[in-house]
RNA sequence: GACUAGGCGGCG
């Protein structure tokens, strides 16, 4: 749909004409293209229109839609849609969160991040690596570095493995502490967990090495990504 | 059922 949503809707109202009906899957696609492109008023009317050709909006619908719309920072208006997706018998999930986690974080500190953990907590949402790894990740950036590792660990004993972006988070935090031996003892643990160190990873930590002057490692790591397909970006 | 959330850097 990128770049071609003209196009979609065109295709969309094609096929109504000819009474063939578009499922949730396509409704959900089309809503992303909308809320991708900021477009959430067109995304609201999309998602009122949906009753009208019989789709019953699911979990997916409500998530795309809330991200959308907290992307937007009209988080109030997205949790308008928390409760419509409650009282619609959609059970709130993982992804319904981050967005909110995520926004709160950005624009009002890590607290309100944490708030909305202790939300999912309560209402008996398991929350997931990514819910974590969103404020482990605004907490290291702020520097609060023992309250990450707190978390951590309460993500880990609720059973959320770290995964690559958890890790990458950590390396960028140790790498803005000029710390690169911390940094390559994440990478360590990464390689021991069969974690795959990807692009955005290899940067991360290449951009470490050549803050702190030491270019030739840079480079090092620069060949290691070429050695073995990672493409640097 | 290839539908939904999080990480680095550059450009805008």
């Amino acid at each position: 749909i990128d770049g071609h949503m003209e196009s979609a809707f065109r295709l969309l109202r094609l096929m109504e004409g000819e009474g063939l009906a578009a499922d949730q899957y396509t409704c959900n696609s089309l809503l992303h293209a909308l809320c991708k492109d900021g477009k959430t008023d067109e995304a609201c009317s999309f998602f009122d229109g949906l009753e009208d050709r019989g789709i019953r909006p699911n979990s997916v619908t409500f998530n795309t839609l809330i991200d959308g719309l907290c992307k937007a920072g009209k988080v109030d208006v997205a949790r308008t849609f928390l409760e419509k997706m409650i009282s619609a018998c959609c059970a709130p999930d993982s992804y319904t969160y981050s967005p909110f986690i995520e926004h709160l974080c950005k624009t009002k500190g890590w607290q309100e991040g944490l708030s909305f953990i202790d939300e999912m907590l309560q209402k008996d949402v398991k929350p997931s690596t990514v819910n974590y790894t969103i404020v482990i990740d605004k907490l290291f950036k702020s520097r609060n570095y023992g309250l990450a590792t707190r978390m951590w660990g309460q993500m880990v004993s609720l059973g959320c493995s770290p995964d690559l972006v958890t890790y990458t988070t950590s390396v960028h935090a140790y790498c803005n502490e000029g710390r690169l031996d911390g940094a390559e003892n994440v990478v360590m643990e990464m390689k021991k967990s069969g974690v795959t160190i990807d692009a955005m990873a290899y940067n991360t930590l290449m951009d470490g090495y050549a803050s702190v002057g030491q270019i030739d490692h840079a480079v090092t790591i620069l060949k290691h990504m070429t050695s073995v397909a990672s493409m640097p970006n």
